[in-house]
DNA sequence: TTTAATATGGAGGCAGCCTCCGTTTTGCAA
DNA sequence: TTGCAAAACGGAGGCTGCCTCCATATTAAA
């Protein structure tokens, strides 16, 4: 056994992952980007395989499910939104970071129509959220806690609630005056959270 | 005005509907309500058309679109919400009616799991709500214009604002925990409402 | 080089969408 | 009643998409 070199760790991972592999995931990400952007998270996904020109069967071993090739394709901006919390923590007061995440999100979602219909036709957000760590959860738990902390927001709600509206406000991404809608609907569910007297 | 046979305006329409025809719409509504409320408003039309012993044709000929079908099953439900509004504001205050109204249509469109997903595929609310006569979209101008009237809530929102953040909290349908939290968003909603001091 | 592990890609089976059109039913006039 | 044309029926057929399976090709390592 001269031949034992780099044995990095973790169990006998004998060779190195090919690299035919590697091309064609890439390639299928970018044609999914693409196609994606044109047709919504509906798009054929033997078109997308086309595109990448891929098979059919390259693409589902790849990417099992719609869900996970739209995660590899969106998992770098998800993870940036999660970013924006704590630094937004860090430059002004917990109920304006909050709010501001809240809308960053929100256009977020509505440009990338695709995200919202995809987390709404899996039954809620868990498993794009989920499946990329959990990241917005936690960004959300994040800001929502250090308001609540500094009493700057009621107390009897939690991630998850808000978390649901930010993905139910984002849903009507196609009509005209969406923008403007949503962002009222942020600031009257942020006045809202206010502590209440009464 | 009880037997008026006088053609009220357009053109001649000199024979009586067919009754086969009647028979089969009946049939088709019925089965839609069954399989839809089984499998939700992506269900098969094929399988509907099974179901009430009708080709697919025919099916097709009733109901050009699936969203066409949809409103048939809904329509009456979504007149007797509507109904419910002009009710609500003889009962009491305008803020608590919308209030009230609010988490009716929540507690109907999550019940009926059905009309959220099918109002989000068509790109928002206007589809079946506009459809059936504008009457959703009548009862909530009718009790925000109220609240506003009596300065019990703010003026900057529009009862378009609220239609669609009402659809978007009513997506979560399926998760677990989500009358509470519904529940919970609509108070929120409604306490960042009430006019704003600052 | 050789070879075994790994990856490829598309055929094939299934299901749903929707259209088209030959057949059947039905309302109405005679 | 009967005859008939308008109206409605219904399903075959063409198309597309989903997903699996496996014979073939590629590649890392020996």
């Amino acid at each position: 056994m001269s031949a034992d070199e780099s044995r990095q760790e973790t169990e006998p991972s004998p060779r190195r992952p090919r690299a035919d592999s590697a091309r064609n995931r890439e390639r299928l990400i970018e044609a999914a980007r693409a196609v994606f952007a044109k047709e919504g998270a509906e798009a054929s996904l033997e078109e997308i395989a086309r595109s990448a020109q891929v098979g059919i069967g390259t693409l589902y071993r790849h990417f099992p499910s719609r869900l996970d090739l739209l995660e590899a394709v969106y998992r770098r901006e998800v993870g940036q939104l999660a970013e924006a919390a704590p630094r937004l923590l860090a430059e002004r007061p917990p109920f304006e970071a909050l709010r501001e995440w809240m809308r960053l999100s929100i256009d977020y979602l509505a440009a990338k129509r695709v995200i919202a219909p995809a987390l709404a036709a899996s039954a809620g957000a868990p498993q794009i959220y989920a499946t990329s760590g959990g990241l917005i959860t936690g960004a959300m738990t994040q800001l929502v806690e250090r308001a609540v902390e500094r009493g700057e927001i009621r107390s009897d709600v939690d991630a998850g609630d808000l978390l649901r509206a930010m993905v139910g406000l984002s849903y009507g991404y196609t009509e005209p005056g969406w923008e403007a809608s949503a962002r009222r609907l942020v600031d009257i569910l942020m006045d809202g959270l206010r502590p209440q007297d009464g």
